[in-house]
DNA sequence: TGATACTTGACTATTTTAGTCGGGTTTATA
DNA sequence: TATAAACCCGACTAAAATAGTCAAGTATCA
């Protein structure tokens, strides 16, 4: 069970862009450099995040990229679905009308599976990027 | 952010046979038909179990498994930290003195991971083999 | 008009997963 | 005591996912 990078560098990034996020766009050199994360590998990420509209792109020259909402109104749901990171706990389609394993009934954990995934998706739920900003400048890590 | 089928299954086969587990040791054999798992796989996962303490096995003709402890003190940690299912937010080596990514200061949202995986394995803590067995009982399932 | 920066698709090496395969050893029971 | 059921254990592997790289653009500011 874990995370891919897909889904963190997305959320390090956007708190990058968030605490940087003046009246200047920011670019993904400035945050590929200070995250240390592949320039090339950025760019596909903030193209998923763009077509989410949870950033817009600034082009040319001094170009970058702006927050497209508050950071209070993004939450870790919609960044990682953005960037299809999914918390995945059955193998069994959710609205199948088989059950799991191709039995006809769920499978004996069918259930646990599903609170489970419910738990990890309310975190994502509450957290917004504003908490995750606030955090840090208050720790000032 | 996905489950492996060798903690999911391995719980499967727990529920199946604590709900089983009578003064009979249960095979694997009946394990494997009636969850749907390849014997062979189950094989390396009772092994994990074993030298875990998790479970015991009955050698030779009529042999299988039973449980160890009682179903109540068998926690979801505990059969996941058997297999090798662990939760893992974050790159970053838990107690090395550098940061993440190489950089002399934690990244960003460290704190976030490290907040995420103590929620995940906050569920994993409080669930028991038992109340496993007893929800699908009364559910009948 | 050049430099900077975003845009986009295609490609790929590596790692992980989810097993399979094969040859053991142990022991109850006929 | 033979035999078959069942556990024991290591080695191997196909397929999928991950974590990128590469290349070739396009837009816009200075």
């Amino acid at each position: 069970m874990k995370l891919t990078s897909k889904g963190r560098y997305a959320v390090m990034a956007l708190v990058d862009l968030a605490r940087f996020n003046s009246i200047n766009p920011v670019s993904l050199r400035d945050i590929s450099l200070r995250q240390g994360i592949s320039l090339d590998y950025l760019e596909q990420i903030f193209f998923k995040l763009r077509k989410k509209e949870i950033v817009q792109s600034v082009r040319g020259n001094q170009g970058g990229y702006v927050l497209n909402k508050k950071a209070k109104e993004i939450k870790l749901t919609n960044i990682f679905d953005a960037v299809d990171e999914k918390v995945k706990t059955v193998q069994c389609k959710k609205d199948s009308k088989k059950g799991c394993n191709g039995k006809s009934t769920k499978c004996l954990t069918h259930n646990l599976w599903d609170e489970l995934e419910n738990h990890i998706n309310d975190f994502f739920e509450k957290k917004s990027l504003e908490d995750l900003v606030k955090e840090n400048t208050e720790r000032r890590i």
